[in-house]
DNA sequence: CGCCCGCTTGATCGTCATCAAGGGCGGTGG
DNA sequence: CCACCGCCCTTGATGACGATCAAGCGGGCG
């Protein structure tokens, strides 16, 4: 597939003519990325955002103690570091890849040409934020107003969307401890209890959710 | 001073022509708030934005337990509420009057004109909301990297602008407490310890820096 | 002058991080 | 096919940070 059928996939893109799809395919370039490398760091310039194509990457902040919080696991189909590029300031996070992933890079300048083409385009890019700007207010609200438990059954909550009721954690449980400001020692402990509560199953990063009700009535019960 | 008038005072507007201002304030209404007084509870639809003409505004979240988180304090000549706009979800925040203010808002579908019109504009906006979605980063970083004490000096550092080396402190002790993700006891007890080392002064809301790098240094010496 | 609200200070507790060690699974190579 | 190795994950013991509960202080405003 050519650049330019590989841009006609995202979403953002949708509103697009072919000319202008042409035009963006020109200032666009495929790369390609092995599980754990570092895709840019926290402090890099920016001027352009990503679309992973295939694969799963992760935006992270860490600290001088090497501690290091995960703030979002970006998936196959999902776009990445649209905000930084309107702004004049490096990256606040760094992006490593989960497992080995191909991406491409649309340069800021298609971006803002696209702008002033297309307002339906900005419309969407608006959005974009908009929402990127909302789940990020929803994960302070998660951290900040709920224990533990209670973020983790949220957490499961929004995976079980599938019909069969088992879920698949996006990677791996230390990764999605982090994602939730936990350790994966509280993490394992936490899944352990559910465990044992009969209310969910845990087969590796395969997690089955027997009544989603009792699981959130549960989490609620817990404090005192 | 009429509505047109108050909108050419917003950054955001500077790009705008003498009709578009008129325009805008044909679908721009004044508002009067009382200090403590709520202008959109969290759950609210959205359909426009405030504009802070006098005032100080505060965003919050809370649980069911009543406890609060304060996501941002919006002070005079500042904007909340742009991001919701353009999604379709209700307010993930509480809006309340930290004092007696004067607000302006701004419709929806006026903003969406001037996007239609003004390319310029659209990327304003842009902006706008990659710098929010900035500020939040940095915040969910401040939480998770820092302790109590690095925060407080993180803050105070932030506030660090004037000549003088004193600072004012934007709300009450409890507000700005909360802002940081603490208690009120804890914000107090750090501050004293910073004033037993003869790093700051504090009188009431009114902070005096002695010395930002020894303070600094003292906050990353703590642990351990 | 007195009340109320916001701040301080103290004592105690709970949650979660940290430190430490052991177990399981998958991949690789002999 | 089996053995080995490394990486996660689990499980246990301990501790620290900050929250909570409780009481007293102080200053501004009516």
């Amino acid at each position: 597939m050519n650049t330019a059928q590989t841009l006609t996939k995202i979403p953002l893109f949708h509103t697009l003519t072919d000319t202008q799809y042409q035009q963006l395919a020109r200032h666009a370039r495929y790369l390609s990325i092995k599980r754990g490398e570092i895709l840019f760091q926290k402090g890099d310039p920016s001027d352009g955002f990503y679309y992973v194509i295939q694969g799963k990457m992760k935006l992270a902040i860490s600290a001088k103690n090497g501690n290091e919080r995960v703030i979002e696991i970006i998936q196959t189909d999902m776009t990445f570091g649209e905000a930084v590029m309107f702004i004049n300031k490096p990256y606040p996070v760094y992006a490593q890849a989960v497992v080995d992933s191909q991406l491409l890079f649309i340069a800021k300048q298609a971006i803002l040409r696209a702008i002033e083409q297309d307002t339906q385009f900005a419309l969407k890019m608006l959005a974009g934020l908009s929402y990127r700007l909302h789940s990020l207010v929803k994960d302070v609200e998660s951290s900040c107003l709920y224990d533990s438990t209670q973020r983790i059954v949220i957490y499961l909550s929004m995976l079980e969307m599938n019909e069969t009721g088992w879920i698949i954690l996006p990677a791996t449980k230390s990764v999605v401890a982090s994602l939730l400001n936990l350790t994966p020692e509280t993490f394992s402990r936490v899944l352990k209890i559910l465990s044992e509560q009969q209310l969910i199953t845990v087969k590796g990063r395969h997690i089955q959710i027997h009544d989603i009700e009792k699981l959130r009535q549960f989490s609620h019960t817990q404090p005192i």
